[in-house]
RNA sequence: GGCCCGUUCAUCUAGGGGUUAGGAUACAAGAUUUUCAUUCUUGGUACAGGGGUUCGAUUCCCCUACGGGCUACCA
């Protein structure tokens, strides 16, 4: 039988998640709900000094606003709590120690300026970083090195140690990445990693094994950056003797900055004009997706286009559909840019799925924003009539300001080359007319000014252009009958009064 | 430097031993729309290079180049 299907989003809270980081997580999620298994979110802050207030805060609702939901976690308890490595600080202590008695890990004492010693002593052009290895392990003050005697003085003494895992000196080790396929190291080029630091905590090398293993995770599906320590995690599986339920591994490609090279980074903050982040956080001087009017469909659907494709020409998904078609077999190896533009195009496309309604409703935090007061009914419509006009939520209001306020300005160059004075009478006429319209819809309107138009030999290009100027104040907008529909009689009549009064001083 | 991963239009990508190398975004032109947006049509640009294997390679193998990641008592 297979073995239920159990993943996690393990992040450490150093700081903002930007969208690779929910990226993964939504990976995550996608693989978890298509096979019907568990997601779990862990806390991976073994590193106490840089920890960031609100970080955890942040991933959260960063999830919670894409849709990314947590069978268990720090925010939601579960059966393998606690979900924060910092609080599960005894158990990594007892595993470890499982490690030295079977002499796969070794107590070393050397302190950071020794440390910074050897390196300096061993650098060379050819190697400019040298490692603690098999090699070096033999020179340094550890229990490989030491005596056994001297190393029961210096821990009864207390002097300050990590343990470090010891990496065989020729090994080949090799494991199957559902994304890349068999990817091949030999333990001769691996250092011996830290597993447990002289504070007491693990490193994440050691935590995420063995929090893996306790929380029975099925697959680990990060970033590529995890790619050369994952073989010193195949070691560590082995030497505490859980190759059978060590988990496969899948390593995502990364995402690249908009401009210029390397992958996204936390430190790219807003540099690019364009949030690069799921949600806002003003402490920390980044802007989000969210607060720009991103809708969450449109933010998952691009996300997950950024590497994973499904193989149509499909290219707007609900997130059912995300599910649906997720697999890794159709993630990308090489890392993909993050492109603003077609970011955009997805909105837009996810905005035009949307009803009046669910607009309207998503609309609200920028009309409370411009201290709009309207009626739903009203802003319903005013969507309707927005939204192929839309990239950004907000834009629904922007770009339609004037179905709630006073028009701002005119566009004083269509009306000079548009509006002829001698045409006043006639203009007024026709208003008037309009004022007659008992049921004021689009189509009685528009049946109204036409007939008009025929009767007065009047051409499009003399009327609607002003009418749009009048109404709106510039040359875009819905169609010129919608807009008064919509705008309603009393409104649309005294814009274009006052618009002919206007259009004449202007002159 | 070492180790590992990668390389199809500007970007995201499909494809895969024999294709006019497909789609999408962006861009350009045109049509529709009285305007804007939408929509539609059209257009240009891509298999990094060199060697193999093969009747044939963009596709498989090798090398080079380039890009990226890692190289902490950080994750």
């Amino acid at each position: 039988m297979e073995k239920k299907v159990r993943l996690r989003y393990a992040p450490s809270p150093t700081g903002a998640q930007h969208i690779g980081g929910i990226r993964t997580a939504l990976f995550n999620y996608l693989f978890v709900k298509k096979h019907g298994g568990e997601l779990i979110l862990r806390s991976e802050d073994t590193d106490q000094s840089r920890f960031v207030e609100g970080a955890e805060e942040f991933v959260i609702n960063s999830c919670k606003y894409a849709g990314i939901e947590f069978d268990e976690g720090i925010h939601v308890g579960g059966p393998y709590a606690p979900y924060r490595q910092s609080e599960r600080k005894d158990i990594y202590k007892k595993y470890v120690q499982q490690l030295i008695d079977n002499g796969n890990a070794y107590y070393a004492f050397d302190t950071p300026e020794e440390l910074e010693e050897m390196r300096n002593r061993m650098i060379t052009e050819g190697n400019p970083s040298p490692a603690y290895d098999h090699i070096t392990r033999q020179y340094m003050k550890n229990s490989v090195a030491l005596s056994q005697d001297e190393v029961e003085k210096k821990l009864v003494n207390n002097e300050p140690y990590v343990i470090r895992i010891k990496m065989p000196r020729n090994e080949e080790i090799k494991f199957n990445d559902l994304i890349r396929g068999w990817v091949t190291f030999n333990s001769s080029q691996l250092d011996d990693k830290v597993l447990f630091k002289s504070d007491g905590m693990p490193t994440y090398h050691l935590a995420n094994v063995v929090d893996d293993y306790l929380m029975k995770i099925t697959h680990v599906v990060r970033g590529e950056e995890w790619l050369p320590s994952a073989p010193t995690h195949v070691m560590t599986y082995k030497f505490f003797g859980w190759e059978n339920e060590m988990p496969q591994f899948a390593h995502l490609p990364l995402i690249l900055k908009p401009e210029g090279n390397g992958k996204l980074s936390k430190r790219d903050g807003d540099k690019y004009g364009f949030p690069l982040y799921a949600l806002e956080w003003k402490e920390q001087n980044i802007s989000g997706l969210k607060e720009k009017g991103f809708l969450p469909e449109a933010f998952i659907n691009f996300i997950a286009l950024l590497g994973w494709h499904p193989g149509g020409d499909k290219e707007i998904f609900t997130k059912e559909e995300l599910i649906q078609e997720f697999s890794f077999e159709r993630v990308g190896k090489s890392g993909a840019r993050f492109d603003p533009e077609k970011a955009k195009w997805i909105n837009q496309q996810h905005i035009k799925m949307k009803s009046g309604v669910e607009l309207a409703e998503l609309l609200q935090p920028t009309l409370q924003k411009n201290n709009v007061i309207a009626d739903t009914a009203y802003i319903i419509k005013v969507c309707e009539l927005m939204k192929d006009r839309a990239v950004f939520i907000p834009d629904l209001y922007e770009f339609g300001y004037y179905f709630f306020n006073d028009i701002k300005s005119y566009d004083t160059e269509t009306i000079k080359k548009k509006w002829k004075p001698e045409r006043t009478e006639i203009f007024l006429q026709l208003i008037a007319t309009i004022d007659t319209v008992d049921n004021f819809t689009e189509q009685n309107i528009e049946a109204v000014v036409k007939a008009f138009m025929t009767e007065y030999k009047l051409g499009m290009g003399e009327v609607m252009p002003l009418f749009r100027v009048a109404l709106a104040g510039g040359l875009q907008g819905p169609p010129v009958f919608a807009m008064m529909d919509v705008l309603g009689k009393k409104k649309s009549v005294a814009r274009l009064q006052f618009a002919v009064e206007k259009f004449n001083t202007l002159q």
